[in-house]
Order: C-alpha cells, then structure tokens, then sequence
DNA sequence: CACCAGGCAAGTA
DNA sequence: TACTTGCATGGT
C-alpha cells in the first residue's frame, strides 16, 4: 500500500477509535486565539485554568485584554506558565488586531489564507504551529497543523524524514490526505489525543514519547 | 527525585 | 543554516 492510502487509513482508524474530538475546546473565536498561544508547550488542562481566571474576572474579550495592564493579564494567566512571556505575546496579538482590524477578529479573519498566515506570524510569538491553529479552528480555513507529536509519530513509522521541517511535514499532510478542514481538524485533534492517551512509556516501538528508543 | 506538556524567539557558531 | 537556551506552572 503506498502513503497515501496508508496515510488516510490510519485517520480513518483513528477516528474509528477514538470518536470526534470536538476541537477547538472553548466557546469562542476569541477564546481559541488565546488558548492557541496560552498552550505553546504547555499542558491544556493548565490553559483551562488560566482561561477560567480570564472568565471569572469578565476578561475574555480583546477589549479586555486590551485595556488591561500587561502585569494584571500576567497574573491571571499564571497557571499556564511563562506567564510574563505569554503575557506578552497576547498584547502583541491584541495590539495588531486594534492597530490593524479595528479589535475585530472577523475583520482579521477576512483575507486569504496567505495573507492571514502572513499577518498572524508578523507577531512576536506566534509561530507556524500557533498560526496554523488559529487559521483552522478559529477562521476555519484549510491548513494542516503539526506539532511535536505530527513528526515524532509520522517520522518514527517513516512516512517522513526525521530531519523534515515544518513546511516539508505539512506539505505531506495536505498533499496526501483526501479530505478538507474538516478532515484537517479531526485528525490533528485525533494526534494529540492518541498522543495522550498512547505513550508506552518509554518502551522500544513506543511512536509518541519523546524519548527516542531503538528497536 | 526526574521528566514532560497541543512552542517561540534570541543568541551562538 | 543549524543547534542551544530561557521561559514556568502543574501533573505523573
């Protein structure tokens, strides 16, 4: 069988599995531009609790954020680490999106993917994986995001080169793989989870932990 | 105790 | 271009 066929099978089996993830968790557009950067090498359940904080305190707005100093926000994101980092970034975001968008993600989100992509990594702290997040399931459009686990599973089990970069291992994806954004968001989704839920712990054949076993 | 989690940018060679 | 390091909390 050859990568393609193999590649959509295994989405298909994981699906089969695992179920819909319903991603992005959160209620909002706004909500998911935040917990994409909170989460930056960072456990999500940690991001929740940063994200309740914002909640609690009636911040979860770009006005909000955008009106409060950088040391309070700090603060009430603590729990999701590199909180005077991720403080930051967020200004940095929120900052555009007022200088540029008039505070209005749909007004951000109203441009070609390029040029969204574009705009999003000409923030200080947004990165390719960050962006891409946010282009799928804040704007719902077509990009295929790859973290840590996309490569480490994908490379391990050769269906790319362990030295692939970013752009190499994406481009894979969504050469190869038949389906949309839909398909896109599900399977992403459906990596962390195996991701997880499925290291051996350190086992020779594990494909998830991070570190690298010979078999 | 060690190690990791849905990265990124800046510094170094 | 290709490493290395700082950033930090909370769970296992």
């Amino acid at each position: 069988m050859n990568k393609k066929k193999r590649l959509n099978e295994i989405y298909k089996r994981l699906f089969s599995y695992f179920g819909r993830q319903y991603w992005w968790p959160g209620n909002s557009k706004f909500e998911i531009v935040l917990g994409a950067i909170l989460t930056q090498n960072t456990n999500w359940i940690n991001v929740e609790k940063a994200i309740n904080n914002l909640k609690k305190g009636k911040a979860l707005s770009a006005k909000k954020v955008f009106d409060m100093p950088i040391d309070k926000l700090a603060l009430m994101i603590k729990p999701a680490g590199y909180f005077n980092l991720k403080a930051k970034r967020l200004k940095n975001f929120i900052n555009l999106l007022f200088a540029e968008y008039a505070g209005r993600l749909s007004a951000l989100f109203n441009q070609d993917l390029t040029a969204l992509r574009q705009s999003l990594l000409s923030v200080n702290g947004i990165g390719e994986e960050t962006a891409d997040s946010i282009i799928l399931y804040a704007a719902g459009l077509p990009v295929f995001v790859v973290d840590a686990y996309t490569k480490r599973v994908f490379s391990r089990h050769k269906f790319i080169a362990h030295s692939a970069s970013y752009a190499e291992t994406q481009k894979f994806f969504m050469e190869n793989l038949s389906g949309n954004v839909r398909m896109f968001n599900e399977f992403h989704a459906l990596i962390v989870r195996l991701g997880k839920e499925f290291c051996l712990k350190n086992k020779p054949r594990c494909g998830l932990c991070p570190i690298r076993r010979k078999v």
